[in-house]
RNA sequence: GCGGGUGUAGCUCAGUGGUAGAGCGUCACGUUGCCAACGUGAAUGUCGACGGUUCGAAUCCGUUCACCCGCUCCA
């Protein structure tokens, strides 16, 4: 997660955008709902309302369509042939050995300290603390283990303290684990002069810790999982051999993941509950990088195409020195970040592709001592008889790997639209794909016939494209302040049965981005809005 | 975790110790006939929560929770 520095020009939309009002309408529409509001919330949780869910959802089922029911839209891959993804669905909690072979346990587990005057933080099991030998009165002096630069000036503090030169061998060393509470007061911090600013080692475990079983002991601890990624991996074998795919192919799942983050932080960009949607793309290695590449450039291509068009969203490739530690000896990282009103001019993360060699496979074959080889049938040299003699490798993996959660926040913020000239002052400019209002049928006045020709344009809509989105019928108060109703919760269309409706049988198609109106045969409405919608007329 | 700010109706906010308010929105009825029109009426609040001071607290004090901003963190 990077929230980059500027480097394009802060021109575009989304920086002149609200997140106040963004918000606001969130609640007042029913996008987006502080978890447990009666309760007075609670911190990094966030609900979904009536449209809030349903554009989730839309955005979901845009993805699980297009990655794995498609195959990327029926692309072609960089070895010619159709891109082969399918669906796994894993547990949240699983045995806590996943996440030792993943590395999520380990670095989590470590206390830290933190220093309040310099605001640094520091692994309490590398900072060791001195003394004069044979004299344990005064203050104590904290240095970085391992960092000569730390002990010299450490060394130095504590002889100028005690009026004395110092060598190595006159200081007494613990670690600071050690030290008691009154202790820790009399401290010197590594990069201060001033006893007590370092805070009492705590525990920063991001993941969320559970019990399993009635009895709640140290045995039973489990953890909700902090990516779904590791579930596709542990099912690898499971996969290729019940399953008639071949490398290269991918595997993909949505899900719900948990991160105990230290600072939520702007609405719903860093909630410690959020759903993501992942690809591992299992292939050969030295196809590694061709597949990097295809998927780095569709998943970009798939946002844009979603509406996130224009100046907002950039593909960034990461530096060297930022790679995590399993893409170092990959083709690299890359994020499809968006720049929210909160970033702006920076960028916050939506997606990051990560080639991630065979680091996780291995991982777990290591730890499970489950070979994770797969044998490729297609490689090798050819046999007497023709056939090619075969190749075990672990196969290395592309990872794209989206926030569901970043990607309606993405959707929302591209979506609000400011327009004074407009009476809701406001529309959300959402792409008919993932709008979770379909269409709306309003009779002109509520009278004169009209109610029942319009709910019988209702009727039609809904079966035609109601598993897609909301269609609504609403036949109260003037027409205008419908519009604007639907303007503000982002409906494309609104169809309107007037007078001429029921003399020539046409009715009204009111444009939300231009506001334009034609009339087109009220039997016509469902194609009309199916073929808008994607859906085919 | 640190510092600053905010919290009153669905939304935006006024209200500095003495009866809980406005605009918009929502609902009903009437009117209206293509962009939040008009009329009449109605509902809606433990003033974020808990505790204290006071005859009396939305208002003063303490604690706490949530959100926003800046640091920090983001394996």
């Amino acid at each position: 997660m990077t929230e980059s520095q500027p480097e394009t020009n802060p021109s575009a939309d989304t920086g002149k955008k609200s997140m106040d009002e963004i918000m606001a309408l969130c609640k007042r529409r029913g996008f987006v709902y502080p978890a447990s509001e009666i309760y007075g919330g609670i911190n990094g949780f966030w609900d979904y309302g009536p449209l809030g869910s349903q554009l989730k959802k839309n955005l979901r089922d845009a993805w699980w369509h297009d990655v794995v029911m498609t195959g990327c839209r029926g692309k072609t891959g960089p070895d010619g042939n159709p891109v082969r993804v399918v669906p796994v669905d894993t547990c949240i909690i699983q045995n806590p050995k996943v996440w030792e072979a993943s590395g999520h346990v380990g670095g989590f587990n470590d206390p830290m300290v933190d220093c309040r005057e310099t605001k640094s933080r520091y692994r309490a099991d590398h900072v060791k603390c001195m003394g004069e030998k044979g004299d344990s009165s005064g203050q104590i002096y904290a240095f970085i283990d391992g960092d000569d630069a730390s002990f010299e000036g450490a060394l130095k503090k504590l002889g100028k303290y005690k009026k004395k030169n110092l060598t190595r061998d006159e200081v007494d060393i613990c670690p600071l684990t050690d030290l008691s509470v009154e202790e820790l007061a009399i401290t010197v911090g590594p990069d201060t002069k001033e006893v007590g600013t370092l805070t009492e080692p705590r525990a920063f475990n991001l993941m969320f810790k559970t019990y399993i079983g009635a009895t709640a002991t140290e045995d039973d601890i489990a953890y909700l999982r902090p990516e779904t990624a590791q579930g596709i991996f542990i099912h690898f074998k499971n996969v290729v051999d019940t399953t008639r795919v071949a490398v290269p192919f991918g595997i993909a799942q949505t899900g719900k993941s948990f991160r105990n983050e230290v600072t939520p932080r702007n609405f719903t960009f860093r909630s410690r509950e959020f759903e993501q949607m992942e690809i591992e793309f299992f292939c050969h290695p030295d196809e590694a990088g061709a597949w990097y590449e295809f998927w780095r450039d569709w998943r970009m291509q798939w946002w844009k195409d979603l509406g996130l068009e224009g100046e907002n969203l950039i593909l960034r490739e990461h530096e060297k020195d930022e790679l995590a530690h399993y893409a170092k000896e990959g083709a690299g990282t890359s994020d499809i970040e968006y720049r929210f009103p909160f970033t702006a001019p920076g960028y916050g993360e939506l997606e990051g592709i990560a080639d991630r060699t065979n680091f996780d496979l291995k991982q777990h074959q290591d730890h499970s001592k489950k070979k994770m080889e797969y044998h490729d049938t297609t490689r090798g040299e050819p046999l007497p008889n023709g056939q090619p003699k075969g190749e075990w490798y672990i196969p290395h993996v592309i990872e794209p790997s989206a926030g569901l959660d970043r990607g309606v926040l993405a959707l929302l913020c591209e979506a609000y639209t400011p327009d004074p000239e407009r009476p809701s002052k406001v529309y959300m400019k959402f792409h008919p794909r993932i709008a979770p209002i379909k269409a709306a049928i309003f009779p002109l006045v509520n009278k004169d016939g009209m109610p029942d020709k319009a709910m019988e344009i209702y009727r039609a809509v809904v079966q035609r494209v109601g598993a897609h989105g909301f269609v609504e019928y609403d036949p109260k108060q003037n027409i205008g302040k419908r519009y604007a109703r639907m303007d503000e919760a982002g409906c494309p269309f609104c169809f309107t049965v007037d007078s001429e409706t029921l003399t020539d049988g046409t009715v009204t198609v009111r444009d939300r981005d231009t506001l334009s109106q034609e009339r087109i045969p009220a039997g016509d409405v469902p194609g009309y809005l199916a073929e808008r919608l994607g859906l085919g007329s």
